[in-house]
DNA sequence: CCAATAGTGTCTGTGAGACAGTATAAG
DNA sequence: CTTATACTGTCTCACAGACACTATTGG
């Protein structure tokens, strides 16, 4: 027979936290930035590609493979976020990165170890912050996302020495809305369903650069309009016409009298953020 | 000293899924329909109301509580969005109602038996739909949302017989996006963090309004335009123009030959949603 | 007739897309 | 001078906001 209590600290005390099966959660982290190729030719600017960080699994399961970097959470001192900027912190070393939540993966056999629910972070930075990187087993892989076709998104990773192709196929939900339910075509390219996290998070970039600032969050403090403009391009995977984005970003950003030379071609003013209290 | 695995088969065979430290999870569930006030006069339409389904707690803690529907995961059988459905079942008997997921709360002391981490889900239902509600304890209430002012959001929550408070803090993140951190200003209005479950949903409502078809899966089959209208309305918490608003919503609906007549004026033509195929 | 809602026509200003043009560095 | 980018002026078209107007019912 059930034992009437009183009041909830009585109750409390007889608790006991293990009546329910528990499961382990990780925090799994989509760091995005960009990276700018070698120029070819002395006048043209360098070309610049949205790059994710990746490591390699040292152990099992899934040894040998790429996967995002994550940690478990330890339940009893810390939340998700915290868990998720203290997995960034080990691996590269740096703190105030911009982290938002992404979504909570929860497939039944994402793990075969047993049950894990993953929270999953986008973390967002200027890849001029990263010097030194700790983890000798974590690198950065240039993102090609290759056009849709037949509901099949392809997109390819490499990092100079390895390439990685992905492919996932987007059902639509529902007619009312934009969502898709994503299935992986191609198993075990990357560990657990990371393929999945990287288009989740590449889709909400794309959306979320669209109404918000969140771009300047990749960008080093001094920018050129130029440069500027090439982030949105490869994040939007497309070209904007020069006046409609500078009239667009006009008043987010504020003209310093810096100017960046030495390009074989005009010159070009740098810019910064402009902040609320300016 | 660790012992060597040679295959993934080995590994998993000997692994101890209690070797972290486990948690449990919980989905809740914030169920959003649209209800219609009696009209105080013959000639004038019903006044709409958002609504949201409580459930009063008959347990520790927080024992005679209102808070979200909700249940605690089986990590062994189902997901979260599964859960999320057997709650809904359990609490109204209907499936097939739209559900998505909203985020992933995670306090350390959001409860307090234990770390308990919660998916949080939006579901969307029109209010037709529910004749019989199974759970005697569950309740819906009427939202009002008050104007903002010092980033303080007030929400009053009615069902008639009892009225609940909600006044909740919304703190800037960063400069960069729009995107708060929420903080209850009256602990203990509802059982756990639910107050801030709610502001969450609502926003992101009001957000996905403007560019989806959302709020169709609130709707009846058959509707006029005016209580689509009505519906928009109470959701962005704002008037509409009617030759705005047909205009926008012209595309998306289909008109029928049937009327809705005998309201004292008018008579209005019934629309339904336009699917792909029409 | 009145009150209330249903539904339409049209003006106007804003803002995005598009194209063309000028400016200026390095080699 | 050439090449490549920086930066600006302006036209047009689509569309949202706004207002005014007509239509139709029950009482």
């Amino acid at each position: 027979m059930k034992k009437q209590y009183q009041s909830e600290e009585e109750f409390l005390k007889d608790y006991d936290p293990k009546a329910f099966d528990q499961l382990s959660m990780t925090a799994d982290i989509l760091l995005i930035s960009v990276s700018s190729e070698e120029q070819s030719n002395y006048r043209k600017n360098s070309k610049k590609r949205m790059s994710i960080l990746l490591v390699k699994r040292d152990d099992f399961p899934y040894k040998n493979k790429w996967c995002l970097p994550g940690g478990f959470l330890d339940p009893k001192i810390e939340t998700l976020e915290e868990c998720a900027k203290r997995v960034l912190k080990r691996e590269t070393n740096l703190s105030n990165i911009y982290l938002e939540q992404l979504y909570t993966f929860d497939g039944i056999h994402r793990d075969p170890r047993m049950r894990v629910v993953s929270t999953a972070y986008i973390a967002l930075v200027d890849k001029n912050r990263l010097t030194d990187m700790i983890n000798p087993n974590a690198c950065f892989f240039d993102v090609v996302l290759l056009e849709e076709k037949d509901q099949v998104v392809n997109i390819v990773l490499d990092n100079g020495t390895e390439t990685l192709h992905l492919a996932i196929k987007k059902i639509l939900r529902e007619q009312t809305t934009d969502r898709y339910r994503f299935e992986s075509l191609k198993q075990n390219v990357l560990a657990f369903d990371h393929d999945l996290v990287i288009l989740a998070g590449l889709e909400r970039l794309k959306n979320k650069v669209n109404y918000t600032d969140i771009v300047f969050n990749m960008m080093p403090e001094y920018f050129t309009l130029g440069e500027l403009q090439q982030v949105y391009e490869v994040i939007l995977n497309k070209k904007l016409l020069d006046p409609a984005f500078r009239r667009i970003i006009k008043d987010k950003v504020v003209k310093t009298d810096k100017m960046k030379t030495g390009e074989g071609h005009r010159p070009s003013y740098l810019f910064r953020y402009k902040k609320k209290e300016d």
